[in-house]
DNA sequence: CGGGTTTGATTGACCCGTCAATCAAGTTTC
DNA sequence: GAAACTTGATTGACGGGTCAATCAAACCCG
């Protein structure tokens, strides 16, 4: 009993990895099972197939963020505390690992595919405007929309930058200040 | 005579084409061939390998962009007008169209496995910068390299967040001006 | 010019490895 | 002993890459 949920993690996090350690999809069952520890056929046992293979280990990647998420937002008061707080969090060292980067590179591959996937993509995009227009709205008024979006468009793109990097580990801590330093800017310039 | 450059292009763009049809790598030199109107031999007779045929696509896209870029340098005059030339070429109708969008995204995939791909889109992104921070330092001064990376970080993360929307067409033009009104804000905030 | 030869273009058929998915049988656990 | 768990073996399809062979145009030589 309850051997199920262990397995599924643990082949969930394989599969991370494997796609981490791959650079693409083109990851095959086998290998995934064999770093799980377990055999190819148990993979499909409990998922069915390959593809929700896949999207388990999305879900996995968007459920961390996610509560490293919440987490800082309850942590923080007021607006420009709690959006420094969701922009730390987005790279934050446990988003940050090159495996979830380049996993997270290749989901949006599988949007493109996979229509599972590009709703959960879209339900984190939303999310993340969502949670920016309300911090900006005091800060911003109505300029907090368009903001949130050119914000939100800069996490994004540096994270994809990083994702090709080979060099590069450790700095999330870079990225999230080059966006609050955005913020900043952006915020002063409406000031005048 | 010259039958040979006429097929590497055709090649070329059924590869291009075939990758945004399927949003992904996964490809056969079949199907490209196909699209071509030739048989998959010659593809290998021509390339070599797959992946030959991938990086000469890449280098084609990359090859028109850098084009564009300096048709627009040329045609401005004045560091304001010269990033925003830039910036509008990075979202120009040939660079915006979906199936290049989708090419482009996956290109980042092969870097990752692919040294040459990988250095294709170093050069892109070394002269990108280079591009920005040589007219943005009359403007910016000091600040000026450290804002060349947000600005194409914001450029880049746009690009990837309309890979995947199927809906939006037409909006390089929406997001030529977010980038530039973040330009406009922070060069505002800088000026104090 | 006109037959013969070289050379590039092009192909269909084929080989071989790989991989997703299945299955029947074995092992553990209660 | 049955239900859940786990596996090795197998299969069927598919795709990259090769090869031997055709085709056509250009080139050469008398």
């Amino acid at each position: 009993m309850a051997v199920e949920p262990k397995r599924r993690a643990q082949l969930v996090e394989a599969t991370i990895h494997e796609i981490g350690a791959t650079g693409s999809l083109n990851v095959t069952v086998s290998q995934i099972a064999k770093r799980a520890g377990v055999s190819s056929a148990l993979a499909f046992h409990y998922f069915g197939d390959k593809e929700q293979i896949f999207l388990a280990a999305m879900r996995s990647i968007l459920t961390v963020y996610a509560a490293e998420v919440r987490g800082a937002l309850t942590a923080a008061d007021g607006p420009r505390a709690r959006l420094e707080g969701m922009v730390r969090a987005s790279f934050s060292a446990s988003n940050f690992r090159r495996d979830a980067i380049a996993a997270w590179l290749n989901f949006y591959v599988l949007a493109r595919t996979s229509d599972e996937a590009c709703r959960l993509l879209s339900v984190y995009q939303r999310r993340l405007r969502s949670n920016l227009v309300h911090d900006l709205r005091p800060l911003a008024g109505d300029a907090a929309p368009a903001l949130a979006e050119r914000l939100g468009g800069l996490i994004d793109g540096l994270y994809l930058r990083h994702a090709l990097d080979p060099a590069t580990d450790a700095d999330g801590q870079a990225a999230a200040a080059q966006v609050l330093t955005a913020l900043d800017h952006e915020l002063k310039a409406l000031a005048r």
